[in-house]
DNA sequence: CCATTGGCTTGATAAATGTCAAGCGCCCAA
DNA sequence: TTGGGCGCTTGACATTTATCAAGCCAATGG
């Protein structure tokens, strides 16, 4: 199951905004202990509670960070490539926060958390890009609080839907790359109440048919929900 | 009202885990372009949309960090002694993405938000304390996260209570250190709410006579509280 | 092909939370 | 001292959101 990664690997990785400026040697030093395995469905990577022992970074297909308490779960984000995931714990060599599963087939390489602290002490690039990045997750994560408490269900599904079409360039169609129920979890609510905000945006020219959503009127729905970059930014 | 820093300010600035383990030549630099400054309360130290121009360390009094959408608008954080806040903005050169206003008299040390990029660039120990600081607020804006979506308001209540206690010492009875409608946004509620709230928690043995806060029975409320270490906890 | 499963939707209902209006009590400044 | 403002509370009510139950439909596997 475990896979060396093999030198051929190597290009692909160093687009990750993360170790694009490392030095070779450290580079190398990196992924000399690395794995790259590729995941089935619904295979859980992460598990809330335990010790970080990898950094994660995702290669193809999606996975999803979530989490549990008394019984209930709650779907976090999505991750999609190239992209790392639960850096902060793997910085600070503590436990993971959230549990993460992939959503589709999926591969990942995996770097044992030890290496990257170690090359942070050594290469002022990676670690210069590790705090880029830690504070980009930061920053989402205030983002997404400020969506939480400061929207109803209804206007967050509004944005959610502009952020999509922004995502695909603009275009008044395209398909939700999510299921419905975990949308709805991501958005903090729930499946029935998904159904039932998409029949209110209705008012404001947006049409449903499955995953495919028609935004027929932008300037209406933009007056409805308001997009600020200050939470819909993903770049800000 | 700008007041250079003295030397004598420089201990008290040194044990801030920030600077800690700054080199000394670093920690003048970094403290030479900076300011002290007293605020009265519920002056708006920064506001969101603006420019990263310093970092911010409270050395006394309190801050509230808080953002606005829509004309609704919702704490996030209080701040307090000493400690950092808006790191994330300067590290970036971006936004901030929220405000921050002072809630009573309070000492705040304001470094120009380049000196610390500059320092970060040729002090490891610094950058080394800038990743584990970021790292820290993300982790915590991720609890917060969880606290939000996963628990009902009486349960957010029930666990800030027990925090609370923990932050005193366990004692039975403390007082709130902060006014109840700004609690009641923190919780993500309507200071109405919070009042039904606290009724609601006399089932588990919480009483409340004006800021006073007893906790006739902590297995009770920890029973239906159900605190996690991974939301909870503030160390972790 | 059929039966089953799971995702999604819908309606009815319940629970949680917010809004509005009124009143109490405390603090502070005229 | 007193009047006003403000924080807090309470009650009545509205809105939002969740829950429960049922049914539809498409995908899947025997």
């Amino acid at each position: 199951m475990h896979i060396g990664l093999s030198e051929s690997d190597y290009p692909e990785i160093r687009n990750v905004a993360l170790f694009s400026e490392v030095a070779d040697e450290q580079f190398r030093r990196l992924l000399r202990g690395a794995y790259v395995q590729n995941f089935p469905p619904m295979i859980e990577l992460v598990t809330e509670g335990d010790q970080s022992d990898f950094l994660h970074i995702i290669v193809s297909g999606s996975v999803e960070l979530y989490s549990s308490w008394n019984n209930r779960e709650t779907s976090i984000a999505t991750i999609r490539p190239i992209s790392t995931f639960i850096l902060a714990a793997t910085v600070k060599d503590a436990q993971y926060l959230m549990s993460a599963r992939t959503l589709e087939k999926s591969r990942i390489i995996l770097i044992p958390s030890q290496d990257v602290r170690a090359v942070f002490d050594e290469d002022y690039h990676f670690a210069r890009a590790i705090v880029t990045e830690l504070a980009r997750c930061y920053r989402s994560s205030v983002k997404s609080h400020k969506n939480l408490k400061l929207r109803t269900s209804l206007e967050r599904l509004a944005n959610y839907l502009l952020r999509q079409q922004t995502y695909h360039n603009g275009r008044s169609d395209f398909d939700l790359d999510l299921e419905k129920k975990r949308l709805a979890s991501l958005l903090g609510m729930t499946p029935e109440n998904l159904s039932r905000a998409f029949k209110g945006l209705q008012a404001y020219g947006v049409l449903v048919n499955g995953n495919r959503i028609s935004i027929t009127n932008s300037d209406d729905l933009i007056g409805f929900a308001k997009p600020d970059p200050l939470i819909d930014d993903f770049n800000t």
